[in-house]
DNA sequence: TTACTTGCAAACGGTTTGCATCGAG
DNA sequence: CTCGATGCAAACCGTTTGCAAGTAA
């Protein structure tokens, strides 16, 4: 089981439906159209609020890429981590990245700083992608 | 000099002299609400214009907040740095992130990412305003 | 039955763009 | 004189919200 959540409704489900099958993240107009093309007509709103509960709940993790729009992928573990995303096809691997939660406590121990949130994610061309870009 | 520029205009140098002014990083919109606040009327639209054609000149960071805004700053060393940016009054310091840019080219290298970039800030309330809050 | 969810469409907020005009070179 | 820069307003785009109707509990 994944953490608290409001009601179960059918819409709810097959958004974690999708989420479930996939290890990308996805935007809402994503996950969105990909419901539609699977029959399951659910309304942009609903899915935004969905995202938005599930994230809040912790059931996903959610970054915000380059043009702005906010990505979800379903979160594997409860251990915090790090992404490594290709900027081309979208794919990510999940990183480990050792020490920079205490760096990051250090740092703002350091400067006064409170109530401390960080982005750390990496971009790049994945192999694949690399190897089509000429 | 700071890198190739377009053309002299009156707004350009208006917006690189605020920019120039401040140490942190200010969205387009405040940019705007600056330079009309100091006299200089300057089209948002020709702000929008002026701060990516710097951005893309490498003549200033750039990095969209929480909320979606890109915000704008100076860029003063080639040197690469982090920023610890207050959630609340936007004020910003930069920190060291030592072993940051190895780590992230180690990661790259063991998924076989190339063409790797990184995006590491810390966000959290600065003493000051973490006082004001109730 | 009650209160949370949904869907729709309108509202939003930041950013971009079309177009006529202005002005640096 | 020319072509890039500007200003305005309208267009965009992702996201949020108000409200009436639906539905899980």
């Amino acid at each position: 089981m994944v953490a608290t959540q409001k009601r179960a409704t059918s819409q709810r489900a097959a958004i974690q439906a999708v989420l479930a099958g996939t290890d990308e993240f996805v935007s809402a107009q994503d996950l969105h159209a990909a419901l539609r093309a699977e029959g399951s007509v659910v309304g942009l709103a609903t899915v935004y609020r969905a995202l938005q509960d599930m994230a809040a709940a912790g059931d996903v993790d959610s970054l915000r890429n380059r043009s702005g729009e906010v990505l979800y992928r379903r979160c594997g573990q409860p251990s915090h981590h790090h992404h490594l995303v290709c900027r081309s096809c979208g794919s990510t691997q999940e990183v480990a990245a050792p020490g920079v939660e205490q760096w990051a406590r250090a740092v703002a121990e350091q400067y006064g700083y409170v109530d401390l949130d960080h982005q750390v994610e990496l971009f790049g061309l994945c192999a694949a992608c690399a190897a089509v870009r000429d």
